[in-house]
DNA sequence: CTAGAATTCAAACAAACGTTTGATAAGCGA
DNA sequence: TCGCTTATCAAACGTTTGTTTGAATTCTAG
């Protein structure tokens, strides 16, 4: 029952994080997933109950920090006056960048999160709608009273071309390399170019 | 060896398109596609040599009229003098859009194509770069000269957010409604929003 | 009509799948 | 140390996977 930094649990976790992130969750094992964690096959079972909750389960942790992060960032820009697009953009993006390169230095778990967005996979779709749902809420409003000219049903698709755009753009973000620019550097250059070419779209006609 | 409409083969590559879309490759199996094929589960061994032959039939066949359709169009739009960022963004988008408005009224092949381009699947990305990879710099060629101040790297980034914008686009365009609009009317509509969309974005900074 | 090729079919193959089991080991408060 | 919970383990479970087989059927050129 230990949160320990190298548990069993965790190990699952990492490992199962980095395999559903090149092989999808249907085409990894378990025995891949067990086997690369170096833990018994049965553990998964175990811990998690099944392979959908270990899905499930490496989805919501994720997410979880996500949300919060972008939460917070869109109070703090609201807090702001005038409300600046860019700086709501901002709240919406540079959270998930920022998950990009998290500790494990990974990008797997945004590529998770394409493969995810990609799949109509209605389980899916309506556990991120349920948990997840009301973060997209709060940034369409801001948003929407930014944005005067679009109506409600254009905003929420072009925040989906956002998404998407972000989202790719994130799976990538490990593959890209930039000459002479660090990590961090490199993170905020692309947030910059997310946010001006998200905030030039949405300005867009 | 007729190539006849409701052939065997046919319906395989319908079923196993429509099932890819909505399970993945690794998702779908032999005998969901057979069975909706209704063939015997052997044919598609058969008639294929493998599942992962079919697959790549299945991408084969769509992408050599997608790719061939946007060819045309960008000498179409080169042409044309001066030459619009516009039109050539067009070039790009409005066969991709057509493609997903099909005599089979799906939108399957988009969505595999964003399931593709989600996937880090090495064999995948291999076989569209070997195969079409000259579409794309074909493209980046005619963007480049219009757009100056990005550098290549900077502009193939770009161009990587805008097929990341475009393909989400299009898997949802299926599942948008727009009221009072009929279908071709919702696929201009959406075209032109998507190519101002990518041109603010690349006219951006 | 007939011989031979092309196709379809039911059945089976080994391999891999997620899951369950029961035994064993480790952890730990009393 | 005891007793009990928690965790790990090898092994096996029944399914499902992609693929192969060999016989039956359909098609087609001569």
């Amino acid at each position: 029952m230990n949160p320990e930094l190298f548990s069993t649990k965790q190990r699952i976790l990492d490992a199962a994080e980095a395999l559903f992130a090149s092989h999808g969750f249907a085409g990894a094992s378990l025995r891949q997933v067990t086997s690369n964690a170096q833990v018994n096959l049965a553990a998964v079972n175990y811990h998690f109950g099944s392979k959908e909750n270990l899905i499930n389960e490496v989805l919501r942790l994720r997410l979880d920090k996500l949300n919060a992060d972008r939460t917070q960032a869109l109070l703090s820009a609201l807090a702001k006056s005038p409300v600046q697009l860019e700086d709501v953009l901002g709240a919406w993006i540079r959270p998930a960048l920022a998950a990009s390169a998290n500790e494990k230095g990974s990008t797997a778990f945004v590529r998770i999160l394409a493969r995810t967005y990609a799949e109509q996979n209605e389980r899916l779709r309506s556990f991120l709608h349920d948990n997840y749902g009301h973060v997209l809420r709060d940034f369409a409003a801001a948003l929407g009273t930014l944005l005067p000219h679009l109506d409600k049903q254009e905003l929420y698709w072009r925040m989906d071309i956002i998404t998407g755009a972000l989202t790719f753009a994130m799976a990538d973000f490990g593959t890209i390399k930039r000459r002479g620019a660090s990590t961090e550097q490199h993170r905020e250059l692309t947030a910059d170019h997310l946010v001006r070419f998200a905030a030039a779209g949405l300005r867009a006609e």
